[in-house]
DNA sequence: CTTTGGGCCTGGACGC
DNA sequence: TGCGTCCAGGCCCAAA
């Protein structure tokens, strides 16, 4: 379930396994993703060499030197791996999307068993106004996030604060885990209304968000089920989870009300699962 | 315009 | 053991 946090580790990853390496070759094993892979796809990307890496809300961008750009979305399962020389032909799964061998011997392979993922190719010049990134709100740690725009988008809306955070074109980056961490860190309940939010609960959300998104980053993300790091290393942010997938437990700030309050809270918002706790969070 | 809900996908967990 | 069912969730789209 790649969040921001996780999309900028696996970047890092591909950073150190990409970085002046060309790319010999490339081939395509499984075209089937949310959107099939265009069968030119693996010829525009071979002999190149990513020059740039980049990260747009939960894109990968790779900016070839040959004035393409290799757009990639993790999807759910997304995941990237790389294998020393010679592993490759014998370990292929049917998951396995793109291969790529590189400089040196060593191959990466792209794997996505649930297939929501994307890996598109198209000139640099066009990535910024990709159909992808028109829609897409502000960076969550970059200034143009901030309580005053959040008032301003959101403060006529009725819709569930949690809603709000996840939402793309609202702030992007914030997925399912962050959105429950962070408002259990702003002391806020996620399911009131987006436009009953005061200043001051916008102010420390804002700053929840930051501050549990940087964290993860530095923890290397969160590694629940399907997500890995390049090199396989799973990241460790889920241990510091206060609230998420911790359904009946005691959050770490009010165990003494616990009995009272029965612990973490599950409710289903939006089909998808939040926890929190309703002692803390109001 | 806003909000809601279903669909896409597969593997793993769970109950019987 | 094996089967059916549910769940995970980022993102898109149709419907109300």
């Amino acid at each position: 379930m790649p969040e921001l946090p996780e999309v900028e580790t696996v970047l890092g990853g591909l950073k150190t396994v990409l970085a002046g390496k060309k790319i010999l070759t490339a081939s395509v094993r499984s075209p089937k993703l949310r959107t099939i892979i265009s069968p030119s796809l693996a010829k525009h990307i071979e002999q190149g060499t990513v020059i740039g890496f980049r990260r747009r809300a939960k894109y990968i961008i790779l900016d070839l030197d040959n004035e393409k750009s290799l757009l990639v979305h993790l999807g759910m399962s997304g995941s990237f791996a790389h294998w020393p020389h010679g592993k490759a032909d014998r370990d292929l799964d049917r998951h396995d999307h793109l291969l790529l061998a590189l400089e040196g011997g060593s191959a990466l392979i792209f794997r996505d068993p649930r297939r929501f993922g994307i890996l598109e190719c198209m000139d640099t010049k066009e990535i910024d106004d990709c159909i992808h990134f028109r829609k897409l709100g502000p960076e969550p740690l970059g200034k143009n996030f901030s309580a005053g725009y959040l008032r301003a988008k959101i403060g006529q809306r009725k819709i569930p604060i949690k809603q709000a955070i996840m939402d793309q074109s609202i702030v992007v980056g914030v997925g399912n885990i962050y959105a429950s961490e962070a408002l259990y860190h702003a002391r806020i309940n996620p399911l009131r209304p987006s436009c009953e939010m005061n200043e001051k609960e916008l102010k420390s959300l804002v700053a929840a968000i930051k501050l549990k998104l940087r964290a993860a980053i530095k923890a290397g993300g969160s590694t629940l089920r399907d997500y890995r790091q390049v090199g396989g290393e799973a990241g460790c942010f889920q241990t510091s989870f206060n609230v998420y997938d911790r359904e009946g437990l005691t959050c770490p700030d009010c165990s003494c009300n616990a009995r009272k309050t029965g612990g973490i809270q599950r409710v289903i918002q939006g089909g998808r699962s939040t926890f929190y706790c309703p002692d803390r969070q109001k």
